[in-house]
DNA sequence: CGTTATCCATGCAATATGGGACTTGATTGG
DNA sequence: CCAATCAAGTCCCATATTGCATGGATAACG
């Protein structure tokens, strides 16, 4: 059963005209008869009363009619979308990202995919970069902003910018002010800091920065979100390392530059090879950067 | 393109192996290959990716997956439906029939109709019998119920029942309680009948037999429903000449038979040879007899 | 009333497409 | 390193489709 058969249908259908629907066809009149007379054939049903005078629907060919040209309606809609998915014109993108990649960074990535690719819908996750790992890996996602982390062979990564921590501090305290910090002068202070499964590179980060002086970091709350980390700061219940693309304009949190301070680089990570094609615009994107500013 | 094409690519996005795909749609595994290939290459599309060891579908895959489904799935229905109607057992059926005929007649005839064919919609018109016979010729209608009316090549005709003229009286009236009416007996009376133009039948059979007593109706009101007429002559503004089968429980109308009464056959008319399968039904429905009963 | 024009169906030969059997090439797991 | 698995490639045949030419029926016209 042919496609075909369904598209001469419908013009004999409008036409009521062997010979005009098959001309309509581009084909000649004997086999546009016979494309007719074969879906008759297949579907058992005449739907066509024709003498060589005059030809008309039966009800059954009414019917089909209709229902013929739904069906042609939603296949050709199929087959333009499916090449729109292709294309990258439209689909879905699924990005995952880390909680505090959503300060500025998502918002911004976002809203300059969504202007070059308004068709695209995009599913947005809040994830740890751990969750992010597993989900690319599975394919339930396309891309993932997050810290670097390992290398792993199925997934590549493209840089977006490099983040620096910070110290994070309550206003009045007494490190405020300072033009940097040391690991020595946070021996004694309560840390806060998201635990190593939401984050092992920035996790690992702070502990490697103490264990350069010969410390290991005291910490004594462990929320997941960097915002809640602030908030904590902010309430002098103890001072933060924290990425500084997070800390502008929180007024009532004080920011001191760290000394050797590490370096995270955020990535988009996504599957090797395997191409969402809506994803391609948003490569381009950051490649073209614009996205590090604060 | 073929619908089979289709049909491949959905089994091939369940199982996700050619070799069970094809095993399903009950072919070897290269020709089905060679199907799914084609499908892409119709579509200029890669849906599937495939490595000798694993199958997946591509973002494009995934969203014609579903489209494909909808379009087969309004196929089959189509198809089902096409031969549900060639069947008679859905589709459309549109009866006419003359205002009267809707006193008892007609919705006898629905009721066992709708009870034999319940998923068969039912148009109902009503018409008078020259637009009857016009939209039965044109094709409008499936069939009217109707006066026999003169022989037409396109129309055949199958009789429901014989309906007779008697005459319709106001209870007071003097000739009301007669055993019988002769055109003389209503030499003086005015009379109420349709119009020659909506039922040539009807006012043809009260002319003749009239004129079998050399007279000529003096008709003084013409509405165009017999229901009208039994009002009028209610309220005293004449007598009229009325298919008996109308005059049943009538209280405020009394009725005379009339001496060598005219017979008006009540009958379906339909299309020869044109068939609306919906139709059979009513046919046999009407063959069965049962509706002649006042 | 015969002729002509129109129109759908059919016969025929060339071509294209679809399906099966067998084979190849690549990848994975033992 | 070998065996197993799986998709693609090759060859061949059956069937379907197409264009061209023709036939048969019907309505319009002179």
């Amino acid at each position: 059963m042919d496609i075909q058969k369904l598209r001469c249908f419908a013009a004999l259908a409008e036409t009521l005209h062997f010979g005009q629907a098959a001309e309509r066809m581009n084909m000649t009149q004997p086999p546009f008869s016979r494309q007719i007379a074969g879906l008759e054939r297949a579907l058992g049903v005449t739907l066509v009363e024709r003498s060589s005078r005059r030809v008309a629907l039966t009800p059954a060919g009414e019917r089909f009619q209709r229902d013929a040209r739904a069906v042609l309606a939603r296949f050709e809609s199929a087959c333009r979308d499916a090449r729109l998915v292709a294309e990258g014109q439209t689909g879905e993108l699924r990005l995952g990202f880390m909680m505090h990649a959503a300060h500025r960074l998502v918002p911004r990535m976002v809203a300059a995919y969504a202007a070059r690719r308004p068709e695209v819908r995009i599913t947005l996750a809040e994830a740890t970069p751990e969750e992010i790992e597993e989900r690319l890996i599975r394919g339930q996602l396309d891309a993932g902003v997050t810290f670097a982390g390992a290398a792993v062979p199925q997934l590549e990564s493209l840089p977006i910018f490099r983040d620096r921590l910070c110290l994070a501090l309550p206003p009045g305290h007494r490190l405020a002010g300072r033009t940097e910090a040391a690991p020595e002068d946070l021996r004694d202070e309560d840390l806060i800091a998201v635990p190593d499964r939401v984050s092992r590179t920035l996790r690992g980060e702070i502990s490697r920065w103490f264990a350069q002086a010969g410390l290991v970091p005291r910490v004594r709350f462990e929320p997941q979100l960097q915002q809640t980390i602030l908030r904590l700061v902010a309430e002098g219940l103890g001072t933060a390392l924290v990425p500084a693309s997070i800390c502008d304009r929180q007024a009532d949190v004080a920011t001191v530059p760290l000394a050797a301070a590490p370096a995270l680089d955020v990535v988009l990570r996504t599957r090797r090879g395997a191409g969402n094609p809506a994803l391609a615009p948003l490569l381009e994107i950051i490649r073209q950067g614009g996205l590090t500013a604060p």
